[in-house]
Formats: C-alpha cells, structure tokens, sequence
DNA sequence: GCCGTTTTCGGCCCGACTGTTTTCAGTCG
C-alpha cells in the first residue's frame, strides 16, 4: 500500500526532531521539518508530482528531501530514516511532545538517566532524579509532572476551529471590558482561518498591560497559568485549548497584529524581504539596518498604526490573512495581482440543509423561515436519500410528497425568496445512486455525497466519484472527501482525476461549512478553483444554530484563494438559475 | 538541507518568558 501524503510528512517531521536530539546544524533539520508541514497540507498525492517531474517545484523540496520522497513512494521505507532509528530512541519523540520540553531536555534526560519513555520520565520526576541535572530544579520537575498531566488528558491534537473560536472570542469580549484597553483583536491561525487551531492568540492595545495582565491570569476557566509577563502570558483553558495574551502600545498595533497573525512562514520572507529594502522588522518596528546588518542607534525607527500602513510601506498591497501562508501571497501582493478574495457579503444562498423530514430538527415550515431570516435570497432543500435508513432517508413517494408542500412555501415567499426542492443523495457503495434518473430529474438540484463504505480503495472510491459527477443530474458533490476533522480521515480518492472529470462535466464541488468538517479543504479548493470548477458554499445545517456558520465555509475559501465568481451560490438567483439551466441535459 | 530580480556560496527572523543561573540556555511562537 503506498504511504500518503500525510504518512510521508510525518516521517520528515520525525526525522527533524532525531536530527535535532543529535544536535546537527539547525538549518538542516528546521529544512526537513519544513518540508514535512509543507507535504503534509499538498492537494496532490506526491506520486502525481514524481509523475509529472514537479517534485523539487514544492517549496522546501530540493535535490536530497525529492530523493527521500522518490524512496519512500517507490519502497515505502527511507534508508536514511532506518539509520536514524537505529541511533534515536523513537520514544524520545512522545517525550518531545509534553510541553517545555525540547530537543535539548530530551537528550539530557536520554543520555544522563537512561530515559526513553514519557513513564519513565514521569516516574523520574516524581522521585526527584531530575533536579541533580543541570539546568533542572524542583520547580522545573513540578512543572513537568503538571505538563505530563495535561498532555495525557487533552492530547496535543490541534482544536478544531468551530470549538476554539467561541472560547477565544468569549475570552476577548471578557478583556474588551477593561478598563485601559485601548483596541483587541484575534490573532494567530484563528484570524488566519485555519481549519484546527493549535492555541489561541489574543492582542491587546493598552499603555497599562498589568492589570490586563493580571485579569487575563485570573479569570474564570483558566485551568493553570503557563507564563505571566509584561507584554506576554499564556494560560491552559479548562477546555485544554492554551490561550495566548500580548499587550501592546496602540503606536504599535500595525506591527504587532502582523507579526502575531503569522502564518511563521509568511513572517520570515517578509522579514526577508524588509532586510532587502534595510530594515529589521520585529513586532513593534521597522528598523533601519547598516551593511553589515547592525541596528543603525540613531536612525529613525518607522512604527505603523494599521496593518496596511506597514504593507504599503514594504511596496505590498495589504495581504489578507487568510492567504498569509508562503503560498505565492508576498509575490501577488509586490505586483498587486491578489485575488478579490470572497466575502460572507457574497453568499447569496444556500444549497444544503436538512428538516425533520429526515434527520434535521426543525420543520420545513421552521427551517425555511430561519434561512429566509438570515437574509438568503434562495435555498434548497436537500434530506437525505432513501438507503439512509439511520438518517430518515426519504422514499421516492415521501420526497414526492415534500415536493408539494416547498412548492408551496415557495408560493407563500413572493419573488424575493425562493425556495428550490433537491435532496442529498447516496452514493452507493456499489457506485450508483440512490434514487433513479427518472426521480433525480423532477428535483430542481441534486447534491450527491459519499455517506457509506469509506474505507473502500482509491480506484473504487475514485469510480464513485466518477459515476456521480458523469450523471448529468447531480449539480453537486457534497463534502467531496467525507472527513471530519480528528475523527476521521478523508477518503483516499485519485483527487487528480475527480478533478479532471468536474471540470469537464462542470459540476460543482462543495465547501462544507461544518467546522467539523470543511471539506473541501482550502489548499484542495484552490486548485479546484484555479481548474474553473464551480464551488459552492453550503451550511450543512441540521438546525437553526447550523444556518449561522456560513462563515467557518467563507473563511475556508478564502484560504483556497476563491473569489464570488467561481461560487455559484454567491451569484443572484437569477444567474444561479441560468447556470443550473445550462447544465441540464438536452431534452 | 534549501535557496537566489544584487548571490550557485553563504546565508537562513526575532524576541519574551522561565528557571536556572550571576549572565544565560532552552523553549516557544
């Protein structure tokens, strides 16, 4: 079975980490660990870029790591990786993991007890072995035992975007209260948008950061504080999720917010960039720099107030955060070719959503009044299909009879909401759907969605794919890879031919925006969208709260560089009714 | 080990916080 994308990044993350307990160069390991998170996030299996001779084109991919990559895919085993096992303890990874311990800790503990194992590390501390080392104390074995606890409670998985954004924007709301606070705003992955956030970044503008502080650290549902300084503390939520807290002079807002909204990668070519033009940029100043690369004392420094200020001063057009990746964003935005990237403003309507006529909670009835609500100009109707018997799935006789009555609701709304009748529908194990051509015709949009059998081959899930994209009744492909985030991974699909196929039969691919899900992925969109395959941005929603969470969609597409132009649902009702037009068969 | 609109060699972002130190190393983001 050849390894994955994700399998194979995981093996240059871990030879990263053996290579830095071995105390080789940083630059070298920091480049394998590079190139592991960037393998780990490609739209592509790396077989598709050995095939076409692209391999070294990914970034951080050169001559040695494109050899590696070559000997995993074709032998599925690293030579080099071998060795390296042979000489670092594996364990020494799970070690590497329990917060405040790095490389450095790991090889004392390795190499002057014997420890290996996070257990025996743990079984260590409590017996007080480690306070003998050097640079350890009792304070730092407390600290580890406490770090021990907590990684074995929540893990170290990254939280999903839809749970930790609540948490974070609670915490923020709490702090805008202050007194002194002067301006706030989320920073890090959750203004970024990432689909998992690993902790939470909060920055505040105030001259007087104590008592913010002091709040912040006190406040109720902090588990443990992790640091409480000056401009900077951390605390663990009772949720496990860490929260990190910067105070900031306002001058320094523009700065700041950049250099704490990242992507790190997005951060080190802008900072390379700056030193071209002579300036050392960190977060609260640009300072200019001489030759040899000292801070020039008596040379103004430039502070920037706002983001944009500091991005015009670079030569850039501001950057969204969202595209804030090292993914081409600094190039575009020096020759300011960025897309116009799309907005919740643009969503027009939405074309995924259950009632209780399957598994949904509110009535037709319900439903349709919350959409029309929440300011959509058209909606479908889509339950589920007959074989999801666990689901409520509709009878051909049932989803007749549901017709009737959203004709009639669509009556009662006028002309300036319409409500459209479709269903999502089954894609069989075997490869058909779930209802017949003839019951697929009479519905006005037809969602087809991988529900069952996931764990089948990539030729058979790839041929699922097929079949539903070629029938020329479904419009769309629901959550295309049926994942949902830490709990189960996406389908192994040829991504490289489902493509293909959307694209030449023009049917639309969805952005799921169930934080749970958020499939398809941003980097899997953007090249969707760069083929010219129609994207939709659909709530999912299975109750009223659901119909609110368009925006963990939008951000997503936003990630995949998506514009209102390639979403269909982002379009009037008008023009959203032509396309489907002109996709219907000829009769 | 990767990379190049000054470079195919010589760089590779920068600072806060902590715990251990008497001026700093390790970790983290």
């Amino acid at each position: 079975m050849m390894l994955s994308n994700r399998d194979i990044a995981q093996i240059f993350c871990n030879i990263a980490d053996m290579l830095e307990i071995q105390g080789e160069n940083k630059f070298k390991f920091l480049s394998y660990r590079r190139a592991g998170e960037t393998l780990a996030e490609l739209p592509r299996s790396l077989q598709a870029y050995v095939d076409d001779g692209t391999l070294e084109d990914i970034p951080g991919v050169g001559k040695a790591i494109g050899e590696k990559i070559r000997e995993l895919l074709a032998t599925g085993k690293l030579d080099f990786y071998e060795q390296l096992r042979a000489q670092v303890p594996e364990t020494l990874l799970d070690i590497m993991r329990v917060n405040g311990v790095g490389a450095k800790k790991a090889k004392l503990f390795w190499e002057q007890l014997g420890i290996t194992t996070l257990a025996e590390l743990e079984a260590a501390a409590r017996d007080g072995k480690l306070r003998a080392l050097a640079g350890m104390g009792e304070k730092s074995e407390q600290k580890l035992l406490t770090a021990i606890a907590a990684l074995a409670q929540h893990g170290d998985t990254r939280m999903p975007i839809g749970k930790a954004k609540p948490i974070v924007e609670r915490i923020l709301a709490h702090l805008l209260t202050l007194e002194g606070v002067q301006e706030g705003a989320l920073a890090g992955s959750l203004r970024r948008g990432r689909a998992t956030i690993g902790d939470g970044d909060i920055l505040i503008a105030s001259d007087a950061p104590a008592p913010i502080m002091h709040a912040f650290v006190t406040m109720d549902g902090v588990a443990r504080v992790l640091a409480h300084g000056d401009t900077k503390s951390s605390i663990e939520h009772v949720s496990g999720l860490q929260v990190d807290l910067r105070v900031l002079p306002r001058a320094h807002w523009g700065t700041a917010l950049q250099y704490f909204t990242g992507s790190k990668a997005h951060n080190v070519k802008l900072r390379q960039l700056a030193l071209e033009r002579g300036y050392s940029l960190n977060e609260s100043a640009l300072s200019p720099v001489g030759a040899d690369k000292a801070m020039l004392p008596d040379a103004p420094k430039h502070t920037f107030d706002s983001e944009e200020a500091l991005y015009h001063f670079l030569g850039l057009a501001w950057i969204p955060p969202e595209l804030r990746e090292d993914e081409g964003e600094i190039e575009q935005a020096r020759a300011h070719t960025l897309p116009k990237l799309i907005t919740r403003a643009d969503i027009q309507g939405d074309l995924h959503m259950h009632t209780t006529w399957s598994d949904g909670k509110l009535s037709l009835r319900e439903m349709v009044a919350e959409a029309h609500q929440r300011g959509h100009r058209y909606i479908v109707i889509t339950d589920h299909s007959q074989s999801a018997t666990i689901a409520n799935g509709l009878s051909v006789e049932r989803l007749l009879a549901q017709q009737a009555q959203v004709r009639q609701l669509n009556a009662a709304y006028g002309d300036s909401f319409h409500v459209l009748h479709g269903a999502e529908v089954d894609i069989k194990a075997d490869g058909t759907l779930d209802y017949p051509d003839e019951v697929l015709a009479q519905l006005d949009f037809v969602v087809a969605s991988l529900h069952v059998a996931l764990t089948q081959s990539r030729a058979q899930i790839t041929q699922r794919l097929l079949n539903a994209l070629q029938n020329p009744h479904v419009d769309l492909i629901g959550h295309p890879s049926a994942r949902y985030i830490n709990e189960r991974p996406p389908v192994d699909a040829d991504w490289d031919a489902v493509f293909a196929m959307a694209q030449r039969t023009g049917t639309a691919l969805e952005i799921n925006s169930n934080p749970r899900r958020l499939d398809l992925d941003a980097p899997y969109a953007r090249r969707a969208a760069a083929l010219g395959i129609p994207l939709a941005i659909n709530t999912d929603a299975h109750d009223a709260h659901m119909l609110d969470l368009m925006d963990y969609g939008v951000i997503t597409a936003r990630r995949g560089w998506v514009t209102a132009e390639h979403v269909i649902n982002a379009r009037s009702f008008e023009r959203f009714m032509a396309w489907l037009a002109a996709r219907q068969p000829a009769v």
